[in-house]
RNA sequence: GUCCCGGUAGCUCAGCAGGAUAGAGCAACGGUUUCCUAAACCGUAGGUCAGGGGUUCGAAUCCCUUCCGGGACGCCA
């Protein structure tokens, strides 16, 4: 299904009047039309729609808003599907559609399914979220999930509007901290071969994550490693210390129902295994722009600077990307600073035809964010942007008290525990029933609170009593044929009530919500949408007690049950949806 | 010192590319059960959108500024 959305529709009508008042000559020519919108109204008394066109464009057609009003309403008179047009406040034009018009977009809803809203296939721009991007160093915790679970989500609405999606993760595998990684696992295996390590030393990982890669070291090796120099068995124990986790990361975001199309090696961009050396060129290609030099850098403000020494490094010119200043890409030891590799990270991205790269950080990241910008600018020559959405902080509770993170000593709580203990489900709702940029208080003991207080719960308790609705119906008219495409024959129009006629516009408005998160990088709005449509369900199906006539299933009145099955299939579609997008399970039941 | 993110009802938060009288939930108070799942619903009350200036027909939303909270700030990743 890729019709037009109701607002396009209707934007794109006011657009063709204004056109024609040009032609005419009642309006001048060349009026810019950038900033019309045709929106939903918020209440239901002014109409179905609005525009501000007349508002927009009054001084520049040399005329008052009100005035242009009517002449925008007279030009729309002739379109047989606007039953009024009124002009209020200050030029608002509020437009009363045929209920036709909504009960064939219910039709259509009804006809596609889970497919409504669906945006048509964009193959370009194909566009990069890189998310997650955990050190592989040890299990992930909660914060990581929040990234994952945005990222995800945040790639799933961009599917579904349509967009040409690459899911990523890049591992920093070439870091210090993966040999301080190797160092500890190599520990574990001396311990898996029996000896006493006792305390883990100050400076290496020491959780217990680890004994697995000391035992499969230990099977894969015997005691051949311990005879030999640290030079040699590194990179070895490295190897495998990384697989260990990589798998246990991969592990976690499969519990989570995340998953991803690639997974960058950091490594695979420096000189190793006969690969070319990606950052060199990078490098090449930005020195030879003339965006490298060799410059001295003041130093940083505001925090203690004993170590600072002031020499002279190689600079990338961030500052003529907007950076606030140049930025080091040569640690003084020779070897590339995160940055550097970070960059042709980056370009690799644009290299592979990614125009639009979206990064998935927390907010502790922040710092960071204006440089990798400049660097995108720089290495794609403009042609590339990228976006980065921060994760702010998420704070676990019990019952409205913190529970701590810590990370020393190695025990603290993974994602993985918290998964485990509340599911799948919970997890990924709570994560993105929030704005990205604002802290999270995830309570462990509400999330699977079975009440309307829990948000995961009433949505999914909506999409069930749908399907409860269902069942109900098959008992009631066993002869049913309940194919979608039978359902939409129905007589939609029967459907009169105002509560049914909101819900119906909320269902309108669904594509419209859905291309605005993708537009905006906000998935959270779909969580929100859904919750808003389950409540308005909730509510009318409690309508039912006080007015028979509008239960959903009618057993003597054959027809308006026909309507109204359609009408619940449509809502269920949706619910189903953006459940869909949140990566959360649509039940049939609630057990 | 610089930069980033927040500040909306007692609490937790939405506010959709600037739009009409700022919305939910919780907590408070008052109701609804012969009825498709009461695991729910309805109603009442609650606001200087942190403060101040600006932009314009119009600002919670954009710009400037002050205050408060959080985060970051060369050779960590």
């Amino acid at each position: 299904m890729t019709a037009m959305n109701l607002f396009e529709t209707y934007s794109a009508r006011v657009n063709a009047a204004l056109a024609r008042l040009s032609e005419r000559g009642v309006l001048p020519a060349g009026l810019n039309l950038g900033r019309v919108v045709v929106e939903p109204t918020r209440d239901a008394a002014h109409g179905d729609l609005a525009t501000n066109a007349a508002m927009v464009l009054a001084k520049e057609a040399g005329t008052n808003p009100r005035a242009l009003a009517q002449l925008i309403c007279e030009e729309l008179a002739s379109d047989e599907t606007i039953v009024k047009t009124e002009i209020a406040g200050p030029g608002f034009i509020n437009l009363t559609l045929q209920p036709a018009i909504f009960t064939a977009i219910l039709k259509s809803a009804v006809e596609a399914g889970l497919d409504y809203g669906r945006g048509a296939f964009k193959p370009e721009p194909r566009i990069n979220v890189e998310y997650v991007s955990a050190n592989p160093t040890g299990p992930m915790h909660v914060g990581h999930g929040r990234g994952a679970v945005f990222g995800d989500s945040l790639a799933n609405v961009l599917a579904f509007a349509g967009h040409n999606v690459a899911r990523e993760y890049y591992i920093n595998d070439a870091g210090a901290q993966v040999d301080v990684l190797a160092r500890s696992a190599f520990l574990r295996y001396r311990e898996a071969l029996g000896e006493t390590i006792g305390e883990i030393p100050e400076g290496l990982y020491p959780g217990d994550y680890l004994v697995s890669v000391g035992q499969t070291l230990a099977k894969a090796h015997g005691d051949a490693l311990l005879t030999k120099p640290e030079s040699e068995w590194l990179p070895l124990v490295r190897a495998v210390a990384i697989d260990g986790m990589m798998a246990m990361i991969r592990d976690d975001l499969a519990a989570l129902g995340v998953v991803h199309d690639v997974f960058f090696s950091e490594r695979s961009l420096q000189k190793v295994d006969g690969n070319l050396d990606a950052v060199a060129e990078t490098i090449a290609d930005l020195r030879a722009r003339d965006l490298i030099y060799e410059g001295r850098l003041p130093p940083p403000k505001g925090q203690k600077d004993e170590d600072w020494e002031d020499r002279e490094q190689t600079l990338f010119r961030a500052t003529q990307f907007g950076d606030d200043v140049d930025r080091p890409i040569l640690k003084s030891d020779g070897s590339y600073t995160y940055f550097a590799n970070d960059i042709a990270y980056h370009r690799s991205k644009f290299t592979r035809g990614f125009t639009e790269m979206i990064d998935v950080w927390g907010a502790d990241h922040g710092g960071y964010v204006k440089r990798m910008q400049a660097a995108v600018k720089a290495v794609t020559g403009g042609a590339g942007a990228l976006d980065v959405k921060l994760c702010q902080l998420v704070r676990l509770l019990r019952n409205g008290e913190q529970v701590r993170m810590s990370k020393r000593s190695g025990d603290f709580v993974t994602l993985r525990e918290v998964i485990d203990e509340v599911g799948r489900d919970a997890v990924r709702f709570m994560m993105i029933f929030r704005k990205n940029d604002a802290t999270l208080d995830f309570d462990l003991a509400k999330v699977v609170e079975q009440s309307k207080d829990n948000p995961v719960f009433y949505v999914q308790y909506a999409h069930a009593r749908c399907a409860s609705i269902f069942r109900q119906a098959r008992e009631a008219f066993p002869d049913l044929d309940l194919l979608p495409a039978k359902m939409a024959q129905a007589d939609l129009a029967m459907l009169t009530d105002e509560a049914e006629i909101g819900i119906v516009k909320m269902i309108a408005a669904y594509p419209r919500m859905i291309e605005g998160a993708a537009l905006a990088h906000e998935p959270h709005r779909v969580a929100f949408f859904v919750h808003e449509l389950a409540s308005a369900f909730h509510s009318l199906w409690n309508k039912g007690k006080d007015s028979p006539q509008l239960r959903f299933v009618n057993q003597t009145d054959r027809k308006s049950t026909e309507a109204r099955l359609a009408f619940v299939h449509a809502v269920r579609s949706v619910l189903a949806s953006g459940l869909a997008v949140a990566g959360v399970a649509a039940p049939e039941e609630m057990r």
